[in-house]
DNA sequence: CGTGTGATTGACGCCTGTCAACGTCTGTGG
DNA sequence: CCACAGACGTTGACAGGCGTCAATCACACG
């Protein structure tokens, strides 16, 4: 949301950004309006833990979130992004579970706050909402599942080349033709499951390959058509 | 479920043993009722078949469902088993989307059919109803992230030690105490994510180490506690 | 009794994880 | 301005887990 000149007032976004709350009618959008809270969140902070009780939901206006697994001695394991448009901690909200996953912010974030009651009473409501919550959720099961077969069945090679494409498609590219999400190579290793070491080593070889070019953590596609090759997608 | 009193049709399942549909209305019930159908399924058929439109949902009465993807030149991947109480082919409906796996039948089946429109009609019109169904989506998409880490982290070995030991616990035993659920070696090795060789090898090493016994497909296990230690549970 | 599916076992070797050492960069504090 | 610490990236060596191929066995079924 743009600001009044030189008064920094409103610094609240724009409910808009989240196309799930456009089912809401107008009084409900003023209701989660004068409810949530806006947060300016920076790379590293942590929205919220695992096995922490979620007491509401962040809709996400700008800026990347990582969600992920802690596993054996620390590991973490990526289970999903979230940028501007989708909302996190809903989940645990609905299933009245502890969060199974924990957030945190990769890219710099705008996020706001709703609070469960808030989320439940819409739910309860009114049922086009309902419904499209219930198709955000069972979406999310299918990329789950498809994520399953991935790291399952595809050898460290395979996954790397697709998640570049994948990552590539989804969060798009900066002026500079790099790709607009910028990871750690650990942050890589832990999404398609396998150690920092492998993940160097396959990127020096895709780049000797000229399949990407790498500069720090910028990251181009080049040959994106041979990457899907070594990809093994169809 | 009885139809006139004292007349029992026995090919109809109550419609009870679902337990989502507890939050429906006598009306709502009587509509499911009306509208649905009975089926009685023989291992090795299938429900449905990934990347088809999917018309309704199946309420599982008996049996056992086994929903999986088919990956790479055919290997098919376990993303889930559904019995008693629970409903397959909902996410589909729900979200509009095409199968995203198949589900086929593992342990003879009694299942009913609901069509789509029935089912969203429920959705539109019973908040309840609406609620109880995005619990349970959100609570197997905490179970398919929980999946994921597993999958990514483990090893083979103790993905088969925990795999055994939760089989165990959501089936339950037989009276001559082996597991409830029969797999084939290949089930086994395409729930957890390896070659049938392997789960082969691994399952006569927990025999030979006393932690299972092995009588064709009947699994017995002898030493859970040793079994936990080797998956790694904590 | 032939046929087919599933279970086993052995051989082989590559992919990948682990360990270790070192280089690079950034921010901080003296 | 330099030294230092700490996070991140890179490279090499090495072993072993696990996938693949192939042959054989076991068993059910028409």
């Amino acid at each position: 949301m743009k600001k009044n000149q030189g008064e920094i007032v409103h610094d609240e976004f724009d409910i808009r950004d989240i196309e799930v709350f456009h089912k809401l009618l107008p009084d409900e959008q003023h209701e989660v309006l004068y409810r949530r809270t806006c947060k300016n969140l920076k790379r590293g902070e942590m929205v919220y833990r695992e096995n922490s009780k979620i007491s509401g939901t962040y809709l996400i206006h700008s800026g990347i979130i990582k969600l992920f697994k802690t596993g054996i001695d620390g590991k973490e394991q990526i289970v999903r992004f979230a940028k501007r448009g989708n909302i996190v901690g809903y989940r645990s909200v609905l299933s009245d579970e502890l969060a199974c996953t924990s957030a945190k912010v990769i890219k710099d974030a705008e996020v706001s706050y709703v609070p469960e009651s808030v989320l439940k009473n819409l739910v309860m409501n009114n049922s086009r909402f309902s419904m499209a919550l219930m198709r955000m959720a069972c979406h999310e099961l299918g990329d789950a599942n498809a994520y399953i077969l991935n790291i399952a069945q595809k050898t460290v090679r395979e996954r790397l080349a697709e998640i570049l494409i994948l990552l590539d498609k989804e969060f798009g590219r900066d002026d500079d033709g790099s790709m607009s999400i910028k990871l750690t190579r650990e942050e890589l290793a832990n999404l398609i499951g396998t150690a920092t070491e492998s993940v160097i080593r396959l990127l020096s070889e895709f780049k000797n390959d000229r399949y990407i070019s790498l500069s720090g953590r910028n990251i181009r596609l080049i040959e994106e058509k041979k990457l899907q090759r070594v990809a093994n997608v169809f």
